[in-house]
RNA sequence: GCCCCCAUCGUCUAGUGGCCCAGGACGUGGCCCUCUCAAGGCCAAAACGAGGAUUCGAAUUCCUCUGGGGGCACCA
């Protein structure tokens, strides 16, 4: 077992604050809690905002709040803080700056006065030389004095990262083993912006090593600009933290990743990529945990129900798969079932409370604690339970008439039989099932009729539905008053056909 | 166009040279249970992308092709 020899994990989770957190992002977060909490090291969080211009309004909260409601707290971030703070980009220029000088000293980095417009052109005709599309180094050899001059004046400038341009770069990956590029298809990537600001590439070397990050998570899609960030390291001079890159999620489909339309089309289906949204959508925190974790990770041949606490234990990283997964919703729907069996009747209880409400029902503590049992097996999702126990909750119900109506039987007899019905029921002194089933079974013998002919007609004059929980046990429930009068209307319903 | 990654049932995956004419799960079909619907139980159909090479032996190693995915910003 891997997690036998490991040391304590410094693991962090580098959202940015653009928009909610999604599917992928939450599996990334949820390896690096699991392997931060494995290990006994810890879970950091932080927000990647160097670029302000994309920075979205409420975004940062919405992920905390998304991180929180899965259970994945950190040990370290911009609200809880830490040793290594501040946890936010956006504060931390000065010391980017610094370390940009001290590449620049190193002769790892240079200053580039080149102006877009000229870059834009120059990739144009390298593509169509079929080149790779790179830096053409007109800056690379500016004299010092030159440089001095040329920022003294005021003319606007960049600073890059000087790549070998001979030779190859090897780096390793965890999962893929070593990758090697010919380093001139690399690229001298822009480490700090004219405004003074570093990018991501810069920032995100200066943090890890800085918070003693000793496993990069993320996900494949920086699989291309993974040598420039070992190589940064490695200019610095400081150790690599172990890379590890994450197979992407890809649409149910399986043909590329998740786009605008597609969440639109998800969330009239009952779907969301994002992790707010499934919480109202139904779903377990526990089902997502679950769910996702099985996405590109593996325990062994037939363990598929997991705890967030059974993750912690059983986890390895070397379990984990590289290829691309299709995300598969109608697994998630099963998990999210496994997940709702799973849970105390108290705590379902709770749970579905706020679901009722939402709907417009107040549910009582008593009557939920009850009806949870009867419930459970029938979710498929918490949203499902307004409509499937509803009826417990209300005064009276209006079934059609026409579906009291017994198969195969007129409706002069139905109502016959539901007189027959409700003369026994009236005579019973509760609704208990064992007070209650008997007689019911027994009218059946005599009637000549079949169990789902009488209990259909009951289960719509009660319920209002033609699907239910079980019906003695929703009698039981309900209590004799309410279903006695719910048959009597039943009659005088049948009777008006 | 250039670079990189990936490749087992429809989907998620197990599998690290013989235990595999490939195992599990979801979904699908059938049966059982049954007051509806579920849940549960049993059974079934369903895959190693193609071609070479290595080897006594390949899903497992190597090469080529094909397919899929990602990236190519003064975004992250």
């Amino acid at each position: 077992m891997a997690s036998s020899s490991s040391q304590p994990a410094r693991v962090r989770f580098a959202p940015s604050p653009t928009g909610n957190l999604h599917l992928g992002g939450a599996r990334t977060a949820l390896y690096d809690f699991l392997l931060a909490r494995q290990t006994g090291g810890q879970f950091i969080l932080r927000i990647e905002d160097s670029d302000r211009r994309r920075f979205v309004e409420g975004a940062e909260e919405e992920i905390f709040k998304s991180l929180r409601w899965m259970g994945l707290d950190w040990d370290e971030g911009p609200d809880v803080g830490g040793p290594y703070g501040p946890y936010r980009q956006s504060e931390r220029k000065e010391i980017y700056q610094h370390y940009a000088d001290q590449l620049i000293e190193m002769g790892k980095a240079f200053t580039c006065f080149c102006t877009p417009e000229r870059l834009d052109l120059v990739r144009t005709e390298q593509q169509k030389r079929k080149e790779p599309p790179h830096y053409d180094g007109t800056c690379r050899n500016l004299t010092a004095e030159e440089v001095k001059a040329r920022v003294d004046a005021g003319e606007k400038h960049v600073i890059r990262f000087k790549m070998p341009v001979t030779g190859s770069t090897t780096v390793r990956d965890l999962l893929r083993g070593d990758i090697t590029v010919e380093n001139r298809t690399l690229d001298d990537y822009i480490l700090v912006r004219s405004d003074g600001l570093a990018l991501y590439h810069l920032a995100a070397a200066v943090d890890d090593h800085l918070m003693k990050i000793t496993h990069v998570i993320r996900g494949s899609e920086w699989l291309p600009t993974f040598p420039l960030h070992s190589l940064i390291h490695r200019a610095f001079g400081w150790e690599e933290p172990e890379w590890v890159h994450l197979s992407l999620f890809l649409k149910p489909s399986g043909k590329g990743k998740m786009s605008k339309r597609e969440r639109a089309e998800l969330v009239k289906d009952g779907y969301s990529f994002f992790i707010k949204d499934l919480e109202e959508l139904g779903y377990l925190p526990e089902a997502i945990v679950n769910w996702i974790a099985l996405m590109g990770w593996s325990y062994d041949d037939h363990t598929e129900f997991f705890s967030l606490r059974d993750l912690v234990e059983k986890f390895s990283l070397d379990k984990l798969n590289p290829s691309p997964a299709a995300i598969n919703y109608t697994k998630f729907d099963h998990f999210n079932g496994l997940h709702i069996r799973a849970l105390p009747v108290t705590e379902l209880a709770r749970r579905m409370k706020p679901f009722f409400l939402a709907k417009g029902i107040h549910a009582d503590d008593a009557t939920l604690l009850r009806i949870a049992p009867i419930v459970r097996e029938r979710l498929q999702g918490m949203d499902d339970a307004p409509e499937l126990a509803g009826f417990f909750f209300k005064e009276d119900v209006e079934p059609v008439a026409a579906d009291l109506v017994i198969k195969e039987l007129t409706p002069a007899e139905s109502a016959e039989v539901a007189k027959k019905i409700v003369k026994l029921l009236e005579a019973l002194p509760d609704m208990n099932l064992e007070t209650a089933e008997p007689p019911m079974r027994e009218l059946v013998e005599q009637s000549g009729l079949k169990a789902g002919q009488v209990f259909g007609l009951m289960r719509i004059a009660i319920t209002a539905q033609h699907v239910s929980p079980p019906l003695f046990e929703s009698m039981q429930i309900i209590g004799k008053d309410k279903v006695v009068a719910r048959m009597r209307r039943a009659v005088e319903l049948l009777s008006s056909l």
